[in-house]
DNA sequence: AGGGCCCATCGCA
DNA sequence: TGCGATGGGCCCT
């Protein structure tokens, strides 16, 4: 499947044509935010100072800061540091341990505290094919703090969540494609809740937990369980997965399911790093998996 | 067939 | 040392 690349200017010539702002601007913070990671990416031997940054934005340093403390909940600099490679090496160090225990523990256990707390069930294609098939999904766009995204929800709780970007025909294709022979109705007021209640750590409680549905096959979901099992602002390898699920040669397979997850964000696909610490691949564009991995670490320190 | 990988090597500074 | 590039093996769909 073909990796969609970041489109920054894509999005910049959508927004002109959008209709009156609204007050509040997710979308157009998560842009200025992209902008300024797609700046130092592109020159990271140089490692550019805030306040060229905020230059290169069109920002001045101070609603640079003003951003990213309203965004992220930290400091520019903060945050910068916290997608470089230096700190993601510290990061993989620190949670080295976190598939063996965490897993353990439970989903539920200790490790998910401050975290988006989770309650699954799985299906296999066959399941799905018995008994899915036929179902009504419902769908809806909400923003996110990391650009538009579709929200896909069943009876049973949430199946999928990917993001939009503008392009909400092809979002909408895309889960189709994975559910086929199902109805999807566009049913935004159903959805809002969860996309809410997902992105909003202030709704993230132990006593009311998030229902997700997991359908894929045997290995995908075990990939998926464990995923969910690395706490917020904390990350592992896909060779660490492979070994924790016992098959320590298969990383590369690892990787495939783990780019296969429906359920973008809530099943944090963004937490799996190279082995070295690279952020390797990410289906929604490196630069969006950058940006959750700075957020978190602003909600880790909260 | 072909990946959101990994390891070993090699050739550069 | 620390990179970037390359080749071969690996395992799931």
């Amino acid at each position: 499947m073909a990796a969609r690349g970041d489109r920054g200017d894509a999005a910049a010539m959508l927004d002109t044509t959008l209709p009156a702002p609204r007050p509040c601007h997710p979308n157009r913070d998560y842009d200025r935010v992209r902008a300024a990671i797609e700046f130092v990416s592109a020159r990271r031997r140089h490692q550019p100072e805030v306040d060229e940054i905020a230059a290169e934005i069109g920002l001045t340093p101070t609603r640079l800061h003003a951003l990213f403390r309203r965004w992220a909940g930290i400091t520019p600099k903060a945050f910068l540091q916290a997608i470089t490679l230096d700190h993601a090496r510290a990061l993989l160090r620190d949670s080295a341990s976190v598939l063996d225990t965490a897993y353990e523990v439970g989903l539920s256990g200790p490790g998910r505290l401050h975290d988006l707390f989770v309650t699954h069930e799985a299906l296999s294609p066959g399941e799905y094919r018995a008994g899915g098939a036929g179902l009504t999904f419902s769908y809806g766009f909400h923003p996110t703090p990391f650009g538009e995204a579709i929200v896909v929800v069943t009876p049973r709780g949430l199946a999928g969540l990917g993001w939009s970007d503008g392009a909400r025909e092809a979002a909408l294709d895309d889960m189709r494609r994975r559910w086929p022979g199902a109805q999807f109705v566009e049913r935004a007021q159903e959805t809002a809740a969860y996309a809410r209640r997902v992105f909003d750590p202030a709704e993230w409680r132990a006593d009311r937990k998030l229902r997700v549905v997991l359908i894929g096959t045997d290995f995908e979901i075990r990939v998926w369980e464990r995923l969910l099992s690395i706490p917020l602002a904390r990350a592992t390898t896909y060779s660490d997965i492979a070994r924790a699920l016992g098959r320590p040669q298969a990383a590369r397979a690892v990787g495939a399911a783990v780019g296969r997850n429906p359920i973008s964000f809530v099943v944090p696909c963004h937490r799996v790093l190279g082995k070295s610490g690279a952020l390797t691949g990410y289906h929604w564009g490196l630069s969006r998996k950058q940006a959750i991995l700075g957020w978190e670490a602003g909600q880790a320190r909260a």
